[in-house]
Formats: C-alpha cells, sequence, structure tokens
DNA sequence: GTCTATAGTATGATAGAC
DNA sequence: GTCTATCATACTATAGAC
C-alpha cells in the first residue's frame, strides 16, 4: 500500500513538473527532492524515465476522459457540452497564462525531441478532437463537424501560447467571448437552414 | 574575415538545430560536429551558450523585420499585407508541419525554462502583432485593430501546432481558406458601415 | 521499499599548444 | 583562430546494504 502510494505520488510530482518545467528539463533530483524521497528509490517503481513519462500521459488521458465524460452528462445540449470545453480556458487562465496549454505543450517538446512518447502524447489531442467533433455532428454540422472540431482545437492553442507569451489574461476572455459568439452564430446558420427546409 | 564566417555559421546552425530540436536539447557537439569545428574553438567566438541563442534570436528579430518591411513594400492594400501574413503558414508548410511555429515554440520552451532570453524571443511576437495591428488600423478597424492582430497570431500559432501534431498539411489549407473569408468578411462589414453613415 | 554509494555518460566551459 | 586535452558538473541508471 504504501508503495502504491509513492509510486502514484511520483507520477503526481511528474506530472505537475513536467508542465510546469517541460519534461527534459525536470530531472529525477528535483522530482525526488519535491517528494522527500532518494533518487535510487526511483528505479524501484520505474525503470526509466520514459516509462513515468508513459504513466503521466496514460493518467492525463484517463483524466482527460472522464472530464470529458462528465460534461457529457452536465451538458443538455452540445452547444451547453462545447461551451463547457472553451471555458476550460477561463477555469484554468492562470496555469495557461504561466505554462501554457499542458497538452500543446507537451506534444511540441516531444516532437522536437523526436520521443518515442510523441504518439502517445498525441491521443490527448485526438481524445478533444474526437469529443468536439461528436458535439458538433450532434449541433446539425455532420459535414464539417471535424472542421469545426480542429478549428475550435487550433484556437484554444493559440489562446494558450499567445496569452503565455504576452502574460494576458484579459486576452484569455476577449477570445473566449469570441468563440461564444462564433458557436451562436452557427447555430443560426442551422436555424435559418431548417427554416428553409 | 575567416572569422567572422565562422561566427556567422554558428548562429546560422545553431538557429536551425534550435528549431528542428529545441533550444536545450541542443548541444555544441552537435553543431561542432554539423559545421566541421570543434567544440573548443566555439568558445573564441561566444562565451556561454545563451550568449549564442541571443544572437540567434537577433538575427531573427531582423530578418522578420526585414520580411514584414518587404511585404508593405509589395503589398497595395492592407488586405494584400494581411494576406502575405497568412500565406506563410503555406509557404513554410512542410516545415510547419514538422517542427510547428519558429516563434511559438521557441517562447513557449524558453518560458518552461524561465530562461532570461524569454523576453527576448517574445519581442518576435510583439513584432507580428505590431505590424498586423498597423494593417487593421489601415483597413479600417482601428478600434478593434490590436484584437484582431492577435486572434489571427493565435489561430496562426494553433494552427501550426495542431499541423505539427496531426502531421496534416491539409489542415493549415484549409484553416487559410477559413482565414481568407473571415478577412473578406471584415472589409465588407467596413464597406457596410460606411455605406451606413 | 527505501536508502547510500557509485558507475557511466553527456554537457557546458576552460587552459594551453600550435 | 582553431585545435586537443581536460575540468567540473549534472544527469540517468545500477548495485547492494538495510
Amino acid at each position: 500500500m504504501a508503495n502504491k502510494l509513492t509510486r502514484d505520488r511520483i507520477v503526481d510530482k511528474a506530472d505537475q513538473l513536467f508542465y510546469e518545467q517541460g519534461f527534459e528539463h525536470t530531472s529525477f533530483a528535483q522530482i525526488a527532492e519535491a517528494l522527500g524521497i532518494s533518487r535510487g528509490n526511483f528505479y524501484y517503481h520505474f525503470k526509466t524515465k520514459d516509462e513515468i513519462l508513459d504513466e503521466v500521459i496514460g493518467h492525463r488521458l484517463v483524466r482527460t476522459n472522464s472530464m470529458l465524460e462528465s460534461w457529457a452528462l452536465e451538458g443538455e445540449t452540445p452547444m451547453d457540452r462545447i461551451r463547457s470545453f472553451i471555458n476550460i480556458l477561463v477555469m484554468n487562465r492562470a496555469k495557461i497564462k504561466r505554462y501554457g496549454c499542458p497538452v500543446g505543450t507537451l506534444c511540441s517538446e516531444l516532437s522536437k525531441l523526436a520521443h518515442p512518447e510523441k504518439e502517445h502524447a498525441n491521443e490527448l489531442f485526438t481524445l478533444f478532437r474526437t469529443w468536439l467533433r461528436r458535439q458538433f455532428e450532434q449541433l446539425g454540422h455532420s459535414d464539417e463537424a471535424d472542421e469545426l472540431a480542429m478549428h475550435l482545437l487550433a484556437l484554444s492553442q493559440g489562446i494558450a501560447t499567445l496569452s503565455s507569451a504576452f502574460q494576458d489574461e484579459k486576452f484569455i476572455y476577449s477570445e473566449v467571448n469570441r468563440l461564444n459568439e462564433w458557436l451562436a452564430s452557427l447555430t443560426v446558420a442551422t436555424n435559418t437552414q431548417s427554416e428553409v427546409h
């Protein structure tokens, strides 16, 4: 049990530090010091640093999945559910401003490192993409559902990157407003169409 | 003269490798091997690795500035000039797909490293932001010129991030089309307004 | 399961011959 | 200006005591 606890603590702290400082820049020494354990202890729980990264990504996938499922339960309409997605930018604005998007920055780093775990990290993007695509389909935009999902995902990424670069939270708010207007205009277009038919 | 040449070659190769592999992940050994010079030779030209980074960013600033100036000369209307900006996504699609945006990925990395050169790199963003803002002002959108500039910058960043993650060049094209339509709608709105007045 | 001690490697950086 | 040789440090990873 104490075994399981330490292992989980390592993954949690690694998750946090990989986000805040980047994967490569984060050393075992830092994680160990933050947890109050020795460096050597790591290798009882994990064989390599890459193995920790693998588990960190796995945990993120699980957490993201349950977040998306909870949004699906809470939101009554696809509009509500897409707004839940947009709203993480506001909810996490402080961390986004400091460290950017946890998904985007990890994927970018692993891509530059040509790291074997790159594809695993990309599944995080795919998770959001697939979920958003489904919402847009239910919104009546089946033809362009994937395109809309990717567009929304892209803008979210850019908002995170720029709010971090310019240390600007207000920018997040103004872009979220813009996004919600865009979303509303999408439905209007659908209604207009259905009125035509 | 041979002196100046080696120094420039170091900066050029560092520029390239910092983009392709990231700053921290790129070692003197790699740059040296790529240039066919010894590691020790570096320290005749630069005192530290950070000094090379400083010069790399400086060079990028100069190159970006002259690129923006040439667009300002070539493009007859602000619309043309903004389209020049959007078009770099298409022009550089192959590299963007592989390595992301050179500005965004560098700023993200330096931000995570809490690197002293972070602010210097951010000037690259500011350069684009200020230039775009001016174009939107000349387009007749003075009130929201900066907001429009930031919006365009953000979307460009997101497009680069996602096209890289999903290894997708077609996505760049579809988003560029979307952007051009958005740009066209902006002018229509202005014309409509000026007709009202 | 956790520790200390240490191996092995790569890095940024320096000293000095040529 | 460029080289070789070397230092000091940090890192991932291993071995073995407890």
